[in-house]
RNA sequence: GCCGGGAUGGCGGAAUUGGCAGACGCGUUGGACUUAGGAUCCAAUGCCCAAAAGGCGUGCAGGUUCAAAUCCUGUUCCCGGCACCA
């Protein structure tokens, strides 16, 4: 920018040289508006009653890190352009934003840096906050809402305690994931691939501790059912819940340990969805870590020796990831177990591809119809006994003997007793009501989802509201004395568990029940926590004596929840599966009507640079800032609208930003050098008295504002949008922008081969303006003001256009022949099929191609191609 | 291994219902204006051929069709998710 500036001073005006005031010049243009809109707090305030329909769009709040990275500028840009169409086209909009602001980097900075992670967390949002507010996004900031705060975490206590009278909230011990580097527990959500999320190269370790946990699989039948009421949500998200509540139906039964001292003990339960292959079941197989395995190693160091080593191979298969081409490994206790269905004993045996945190972490195995147990049973030569046979449609035909394993459910059961004979569906039923008369086994449904794991041995966090007395036990602190403050200045160094353990004021309480003194938990709660209901808080974020009004949300969500959520598909199981539930569970306590959260989500894409995610690491960050710098905040989120679609990778090029600039500077120039007042002889409705070149640009000058009508109704490709305003300013701008002479807008509009009525340019004009609105609104505020209109722009009525207008009266038409294009024809948009032939028929080079060959068909497509089939 | 998404000029990407492949932008080349141009404007720009005519061309190999980037079969590679889930 500044050597555009000092070159154009030395222009004298008589050349192309651009005007310096008839330049764009988006840092004054940005800095100028910026100012106003700082001047009027409630421009983008949501009205809290108001007879217009409600929409409330939403981007996905961030985590305060200090400075917003291109990532962020995506996702509000797609918000910011929706809220501002819908605020045109007279919605009543909510579009708040808020910090994610307790979790652990504040902690890491504050060590580093030796400030207090609150000062750190509050200095880091004063900075965003201008970042968003310099990029132009409209929130409405009266409804902020920081999580970090008392005033909002007291409600997720609120939250807790109610959890907690509900038996929802529980406490128990457990192995859990743990994070040497966070110094901290992790939900399993938050473990990818063995490793922690915030840190992929670290491998978690498990630990038993006692943790405190959301009861999340009471919900887990409904969380997946009403995935499927939820078409507004991508399949993708969809798909990955679906796997990760992992819902499977199968049976649970009690095998006997042969010979058991104590038979109180001696059960071990399997879960199977195969309870019809059972007489094909010739071991057990245990994980590792099973409580029996324990028992049965007691005395045999050997054994003891050879389940640590298959522990071993099960944590190093989990960490490297790629499991499926870890080899099975076991080993024989030399125990037998009973089969309850026949009475037949089988070994046990303790495997390393069983899982202890699956089903019941025991097995039957059933070599001929399992792959894995198949497997297993070559290796070690145990019995493959086959028990069902493949269905065959002609009875007649002999039954062959099936490839092993033979898999599939399409079978009938053989040498299995008196089940012999039926078909594995129908055995899988009669099964299982046979295991519950009898008192063996019954059928069930497990789940992959396990309860949410919310206890972190961290500092800045919301303290979990509860006391330990020695009288009375677990105590919820009374709701009277909530806030429990976090307390300041505490020694936050990582080693040696909650750091709140080691501030005696804090941990030194009273027992609510008795008066007695009691200890409070020193562990807070996973930030999700605070992100699982902070969208309901907008619609309220100043009440003191709830969450929030009932009726205030109610308003905004409605019976659907959130009109359009936007944000990073990696939270599709986190944060979208927590929120879903703690929607559920505050509809249960009569807080809100809806059922979900959110009606539409959109998952934007990544954004990549030179083929890798932007990391510091790669050294390929582009720094919102310096865009801002150096081509506006406009044109650096116009560009990333512009790039792609919003939905896939973006891939970032620097140039294209400069694009966007140039772009938004010939509209800028388009309208500065030709501002004209309205012609009052101009009538819109009047094509026919159009010449051909006006014509043309009115009918762009429709179509142009169809495409973007239609994008953001329906497939949000901003890019195509985008580039059809490109489009319409080419069109119009055509004989204006390379036109000296057109510079002095006191000769009027007529220059050479320019010849369009005023009326038409400053409807064109005023059309930019708006079209623009949603996408780079500093610069659209500016035209407004430049075509002198009055009233706000965020709540001008969004353009209209007339299809009749922007009907094409003559188009060309492609002429093939044999499907090779041979020539093209001129025929009215309406031409009938004869015309179009005859036209085809008698074009020159249609002509010569037909020249000795015979016409056996025309495929005429009316008002698109014709086809002339030669032999 | 299973489930998604993708592969189109030098680059980012268009092509909405099977109907002109390459919109729009970037880059490049040439020109205009200029003391100058990294500003602005104009023009050209998929590949092959000196040009025209023509031919070729949407990862690859087939197929359906008057017509395929688009539909079908097979296949390769890339990205994302899930994964000894019993």
């Amino acid at each position: 920018m500044p050597q555009e500036e000092k070159t154009t001073v030395a222009g004298d005006g008589q050349n192309h040289d651009v005007h310096n005031e008839d330049r764009y010049d988006a840092q004054r243009i940005e800095g100028k508006w910026f100012e106003r809109w700082q001047q009027d707090s409630s421009l983008y305030a949501a009205e809290p009653h108001s007879t217009r329909q409600k929409y409330y769009v939403l981007e996905m709040l961030p985590y305060p890190s200090g400075a917003l990275h291109m990532g962020h500028v995506r996702n509000y840009a797609i918000g910011d352009a929706l809220a501002r169409y819908m605020w045109m086209n007279g919605y009543n909009v909510l579009h708040p934003m808020g910090w994610d602001s307790f979790g652990l980097p504040a902690e890491n900075a504050a060590i580093q840096n030796n400030t207090p992670p609150r000062e750190w967390t509050l200095r880091n949002i004063t900075a965003m906050k201008a970042q968003m507010k310099r990029l132009g996004f409209g929130y409405d900031w009266s409804r902020e809402v920081t999580t970090c705060l008392p005033e909002y975490y007291r409600w997720n206590q609120w939250f807790f305690i109610k959890l907690f009278e509900k038996g929802l909230a529980y406490r128990k011990k457990s192995r859990v994931n743990w994070c040497p580097k966070c110094c901290t527990v992790l939900a399993n959500e938050q473990v990818v691939n063995g490793r922690c999320w915030r840190h992929e190269d670290t491998l978690v370790e498990q630990r038993e501790l006692e943790q405190w946990f959301l009861r999340i699989t009471n919900y887990a039948e409904e969380l997946l059912r009403d995935l499927d009421r939820l078409p507004g949500w991508p399949e993708k998200v969809r798909t990955m819940q679906r796997n990760w509540i992992g819902r499977s139906e199968g049976t649970l039964v009690d095998f006997k340990l042969d010979g058991a001292a104590d038979p109180a003990t001696s059960t071990i339960t399997v879960f199977t969805t195969r309870v019809d292959t059972i007489f094909g079941a010739t071991s057990l197989q245990l994980a590792p870590q099973h409580p029996l395995v324990a028992r049965l190693t007691k005395n045999n160091d050997l054994l003891r020796a050879e389940v640590e080593r298959l522990i071993a191979e099960q944590r190093k298969a989990r960490e490297v990831g790629d499991i499926g081409e870890i080899e099975k490994h076991g080993v024989n206790t030399g125990r037998y177990a009973v089969n309850p269905y026949n009475g037949e004993r089988v070994p046990i045996w303790v495997a390393n591809y069983i899982l202890m945190d699956y089903g019941t972490g025991a097995i039957m195995s059933v070599p001929a119809h399992d792959e894995r147990d198949y497997d297993f049973a070559k290796k070690y030569k145990i019995e493959i006994r086959l028990v069902i046979l493949p269905k065959v449609d002609d009875p007649e035909e002999t039954v062959v003997e099936p490839r092993l394993p033979f898999t599939t459910i399409q079978g009938n059961l053989v040498n299995s007793g008196p089940f012999s004979g039926m078909d594995c569906e129908a055995a899988i039923r009669a099964m299982s009501a046979h295991a519950e008369k009898n008192g063996f086994g019954k059928a069930t449904v497990t789940y992959r989802l396990k309860d949410w794991g919310i206890s972190r041995q961290r500092y800045w966090g919301t303290p979990i509201p509860m006391l330990y007395c020695e009288k009375d036990g677990i105590v919820a602190v009374s709701e009277k004395d909530l806030p429990v403050i976090l307390p300041e200045n505490v020694d936050i160094t990582l080693t040696g568990g909650s750091p709140l353990s080691r501030v005696p004021e804090f941990v030194n309480a009273t027992c609510p029940k008795c008066g007695g003194p009691a200890r409070r938990e020193t562990d807070t709660m996973d930030t999700f926590v605070d992100s699982s209901w902070y969208f309901y808080r907008y619609t309220d974020a100043c009440n003191d004596r709830a969450p929030f009004d009932r009726e205030k949300a109610g308003y905004w969500f409605g019976d659907r929840g959130i009109d359009q959520y936007i944000g990073g598909v990696e939270h599709a199981i986190l944060h979208l599966i927590y929120s879903r539930f703690w929607t559920k569970f505050m509809r249960d306590m009569g807080l809100i009507g809806n059922d979900e959260p959110v009606e539409h989500l959109f998952t934007q894409g990544m954004i990549i640079k030179s083929g890798a995610k932007m990391s510091k690491s790669l050294g390929n960050v582009v720094s919102p800032d310096d865009m801002v710098e150096r081509y506006g905040g406009d044109s650096t989120r116009m560009y990333t609208l512009f790039a792609t679609s919003p939905d896939r990778e973006l891939d970032w090029q620097d140039e294209g930003v400069e694009g966007i600039q140039r772009f938004l500077s010939r509209v800028y120039r388009f309208i500065k050098q030709n501002v004209k007042t309205e012609d009052p002889g101009w009538h819109a409705s009047s094509p026919a008295k159009l010449n051909e070149q006006a014509r043309r640009v009115q009918r762009k000058l429709h179509q142009t504002i169809k495409r973007v009508t239609d994008d953001f109704q329906g497939r949000w490709h901003f890019n195509t949008c985008i580039s059809a305003i490109m489009e319409l300013l080419n069109e119009a701008g055509r004989w204006v922008l390379g036109s000296p002479s057109f510079r002095n807008p006191a000769t009027g509009v007529v220059v050479e081969g320019y010849d369009i009525p005023i009326g038409l340019l400053a409807e064109v004009q005023r059309t930019l303006a708006l079209l623009l609105a949603p996408f780079a609104p500093y610069l659209a505020h500016e035209l407004w003001e430049m075509l002198g209109e009055k009233g706000g722009l965020l709540r001008a009525p969004w353009p209209k256009y007339d299809p009749a207008l922007a009907k094409e009266e003559e188009i060309e038409i492609p002429v093939q022949v044999n499907g090779k294009l041979r020539g093209r024809i001129l025929v009215a948009a309406d031409a009938s099929e004869n015309v179009m032939r005859e036209n085809a028929l008698a074009d020159a080079k249609v002509q010569s191609a037909l020249a000795g060959k015979q016409v056996m068909k025309v495929i005429i497509v009316p008002a698109k191609l014709v086809n002339i089939v030669v032999r």
